[in-house]
DNA sequence: TCTATATATTGCAATATTCGAATATATAAT
DNA sequence: ATTATATATTCGAATATTGCAATATATAGA
């Protein structure tokens, strides 16, 4: 059977579960990596793996939970899968998290400092 | 022992553990409800309880992730609790998803119609 | 066909999240 | 001190997610 998205109260409306698991579908470091790399450019399974340093079976179980929730797409070239990001609004949206830990990161200067060395969107 | 956020292949930087734990913090349709209200004004916890149909406790406890994450802010004016956002930044965020779900949504007309209903942040 | 390469899926134990019920705390008024 | 109201926390069973290992599939070339 279909999993459902999330086990909650059925007083809450189908729009709100909808969204959740949106965002559910960002929540994970590893989900959060690939999209960086491909709100940048298209990229295989191959490339986001050297560029992430991951296992292949970790990307590629990552990557079928951000195509579940169609906020990629993969296309097939031969024996090579290329993903892109489906909406450009997905960048947006980093872009805005970005900033929002900006904010809220006053403090810890470690991760400050990581924040903002990745350059904001540089290329598309 | 403070909770990790994730437990996760430790070749993931901190940054990508903690961008996932805020996008975590929304990921719940109760949290996506209580925010969608706090982003239009401050309320207290019961505003929000008849606003959103749900129990108090339901709503305090998912009050108290969105806390942790530091996502709103309360104060107390005595027995009452106003919560608040903390980033304005956050509305923009609900704003982008909005567009993003709205984009993917063509197809499921009903959640389509409930979407373009919601007003566009009228107030704020 | 056999082999190599690229990607996907499955199984499962460990861990985390969820939500409702019960309970706790804090403030104000009588 | 008692009561009422507003909010917070704790407990626990049901459920979901994670991550690793193993395995499966699909395509191309020899």
């Amino acid at each position: 059977m279909m999993p459902r998205a999330t086990a909650c109260p059925d007083v809450v409306g189908d729009l709100q579960v909808f969204k959740a698991s949106f965002f559910k579908a960002l929540a994970h470091p590893v989900r959060i990596g690939i999209l960086e790399e491909l709100v940048r450019r298209e990229m295989s399974v191959q490339e986001l793996q050297s560029a992430l340093g991951l296992e292949q079976p970790l990307v590629s179980q990552q990557l079928s939970v951000l195509r579940t929730n169609n906020v990629i797409a993969g296309r097939k070239e031969g024996v090579i899968v290329r993903y892109r990001v489906r909406d450009r609004l997905v960048g947006d949206l980093l872009d805005v998290a970005r900033a929002i830990f900006n904010n809220q990161l006053t403090g810890t200067q470690d991760l400050l400092k990581q924040l903002r060395k990745q350059s904001r969107r540089p290329l598309s």
